[in-house]
Parts: C-alpha cells; structure tokens; sequence
DNA sequence: CAGTTGCACTGACGGTCGTCAAGACCGACG
DNA sequence: CGTCGGTCTTGACGACCGTCAGTGCAACTG
C-alpha cells in the first residue's frame, strides 16, 4: 500500500536541509515554534531523523503523529512511543548533546517544526527564562512516563489499548466522514510494541474489545461503535 | 522494632526548618549542594515532606535511601520509586511550582541536603547556565522511567527483584559485616508496590529466587550466597 | 493468660499472557 | 492463473499472576 523505499533517508528527504526555510526568532521560544520557523509538511512514513544521527535541533509537533522507533542491530524495530501535537521532540538528546537514540517517522501526514541547534541556543542566550518552559516539557514527559508505568500496572490490556484508539481518534479520526471512522496508522506489530505485548496476545484483544469494547478493528479500518 | 509515632509530621521533625543551617552558595548548583548546605541527617522513618505540601526547595540525596510514597484517601499508600545518593528530589514540584504530589521517607539512616527555594531562585538568577544540570537531571529521570518501563515489559518479576536486591545491597550492604548481607528496608507490601506486583505473588517470586536466584530472604534479612 | 491484631506464607482457582504451530487472508509477481 | 511471501488470526499448551481464603507467627493488650 505504501512505498517507504525512497524514505528511508533521514536527511536526504525530511525537507529540513534547506535553511532558507529557518527563520530567526525573537521572544520566548515555545509560543513561536509554531511562528517563527515554518512548518514542514511530511508525507506518512517520511523520516525526521534517524537513530544513532547527531542531533540538529529541536522539533515541535504541530499535527500529525510520529512514532519514535528504537532499531536494534538485527533489523528489528520497536515502536517506544508516540508524539501526539504539540510535543517537543529532541529535546533530550538536544540537552545532553547526544545523538537520537530513537529513530523518529510520521505515521499520518503531518506537519513539523523544526528549530535549528544554533538557534535554540541564541534563543537561550537572549532569554534564559525560556528554558524553564523547556523543563516545563522535560517534566510533562516525567508525568507521562510515570503514567504510563501505573496504567500498565494497574488497567488491562483491552483498557489500554481502547484509551490509545481514543487518542489517535481523536487526532486522526477528522480526516475522515464523522470522526468515529479511521484508518489504523500502526500495524499489529506496532501496536503491540507500544503495549508492550505480542502481536498474538494483541489479536485476542482486538477480538475482545469488538465484542466487549467500543471499537471494532478489521484489518485497518477502525471503527467506534455508539 | 522501630517508633515512628513522633516522626508522622514532617515539618516539626525533619532539621529543615533551622534556617541557620542554610548557607549562601555561590557558582555553579549541583556542585555545591553537598558543600555549601548542611547535610541533615535523617532516621530511618523519617519524613522530609508530605503529600501535598507546599514546596519549599530542592534535596539532594547525600546518603542513604529515600522512598517516594503516594498516599490515597483511604489511608492505603503506595511507595512508587527510591531515590538513591546522588539523586535530586523534589525538583518537579519546585520548577512547576505546585505541591508535593508524593511523601519522601528515610528508609534507612540517611543524610539529605536542602536547598530552600529563594536559594534556588537566587542562584538560577545568578547562573542561568545551572538550570541546564538541572534540567540533566530531568533527562536522567526520564531516562530512568524508560528504563523502568522496558524492565517491566521484559524482565521477569525474579530478574527485577534480584536487580532491586543488588541495589539495594550496594548502598545499604556496607553497613553490614562483608556486604553480603542486609536488613531489608522495606516491608513486603513495599517490595511489592515497587515491582507492581501483589504482596501474594512477591512471596512466590521470593521462594523462587531462594532456590533459583542468588539471594535468600528470611524476614528482614537478605543473604547474598556465592 | 487468652484474645486480638498485623504481617507473611501457602494453597486452590480462574484468567491472561507467551510460545509454538498451523491456517487464513491478501497483494505482488512471473 | 498459480505461486510466493508477508501479515494477521486462531488453537493448544504451559507458565505466571491476581484473587480469595486459610494458616502460622510474633507482638501487643486487657
């Protein structure tokens, strides 16, 4: 259905080689990351970066979603986690001056904004209060990750994986006719990596959540049941 | 075995509230925090704050073990993570500005450094550039929520529990005769809440570890065999 | 001293997951 | 049109966990 084969490179088709697209920024960074540096649109499986490439900067989410994928040396990937609009990403690796340890890809057609390494540093020069709200970021992750560890200990799988269609829902969903309809921006595997159980076990409760749950999943297409 | 009915309140009992113990820093933040303020000892049991009170600085884990505790309106309270030597606590709830949403409790004899928070704002003021550690700590903290989550998703309930030993032994072991032996700091229904496991099922994984694993637990005591 | 309380361990049962294996479905390709 | 390969599903089996209930033990209390 897809044809990722001339996407797999990072930087030879992200659209962010080209810097007459950035533009300066004055002011706190985080209200003008969606001003002050245009937004590149990616098409589904276009590559923001890849793992192991040193860092360029930072990227704020305007719409879309992308999926961070840690690659292991065998070929297999994982899907870590999503970045829903609004989220910053790079930032970590931004801060600790270390390459991507995940690679990141838009799963739906986004948009992304990308703020140069040089210039989040002028920006940090100029205003040193603006990198408070950049811990602000570093701590909502904290909260999110900590979330993340009570959902999975505490709600079921068939929960977790109806709070996520919810999300992406939510997010994807007014693309199409009423918002209750979708097409699935994961495969199984992906799915179950971000659930953090086998694409087997993940089956069952796809099955479980059509006869129990709100939503009824064939192949891709997502639907949400009254 | 231990009285803690004169430790409940946290500000009455905690050293903290001696502002002449507080001394001025100057430079760099992290540093300093061992030098320039006074490490106040903690018993074990004590408090250093309470769920949802006021935040009123930064501490620094010099020695010893402190447990995060979250605390439900039934009384029933859940120890979500440890924070060993060398870790900043306190630290969320300082740059967002809202209570503490946790209890932190010595879990065995330890010694912590305050930094009030006109110290800290006082210091960011005068090098910004130390919000940049801070913020290292951050990642660090994110990183270790990774960490905990792929542990959880990959690594049975006796690997982790034998990894928390080992820690365990490693900071609190040398107070013991060859560091192969300990009092275990923390009770069952701890153990448990930290794994995220039921306390049932800890003494299950305990059994297994005694006849599989490297360690034996009888009551407090834990024993490192060859 | 008996009774109570709190904590830890054990057993039985049902449910879910991981693993292995087999089958179903679908698009690609010759 | 048939084959191939990949993805998804389904079934069977064993292992583990959560729940419930019961037991043993130690400390405390009147």
């Amino acid at each position: 259905m897809r044809d990722f084969s001339q996407l797999q490179h990072p930087c030879g088709n992200c659209g962010f080689q080209d810097q007459s697209l950035w533009q300066p920024v004055s002011g706190a960074l985080l209200p003008t990351l969606n001003r002050g540096f245009n937004r590149v649109p990616l098409e589904t499986g276009q590559i923001l970066f890849g793992q192991g490439e040193e860092n360029t900067g930072i990227y704020c989410i305007s719409k879309g979603l992308i999926g961070m994928r840690s690659c292991q040396g065998d070929g297999r990937s994982t899907l870590l986690r999503l970045g829903y609009p609004g989220e910053i990403i790079g930032f970590r690796s931004f801060m600790a001056g270390q390459p991507h340890h995940t690679e990141a890809q838009a799963l739906i057609p986004s948009r992304v904004c990308m703020v140069p390494r040089h210039a989040v540093r002028q920006i940090l020069d100029r205003s040193p209060e603006v990198l408070g709200r950049l811990a602000d970021r570093c701590i909502q992750e904290i909260d999110r990750s900590h979330a993340h560890i009570i959902a999975a200990a505490t709600s079921s799988n068939t929960e977790r994986l109806s709070d996520l269609l919810a999300k992406l829902l939510q997010i994807h969903g007014q693309d199409y006719a009423d918002g209750r309809r979708m097409e699935l921006p994961l495969s199984r595997a992906d799915l179950a990596d971000l659930l953090g159980i086998r694409p087997e076990t993940l089956s069952r409760v796809v099955a479980r959540l059509a006869s129990n749950g709100p939503y009824t999943i064939r192949g891709r297409e997502v639907l949400l049941r009254s």
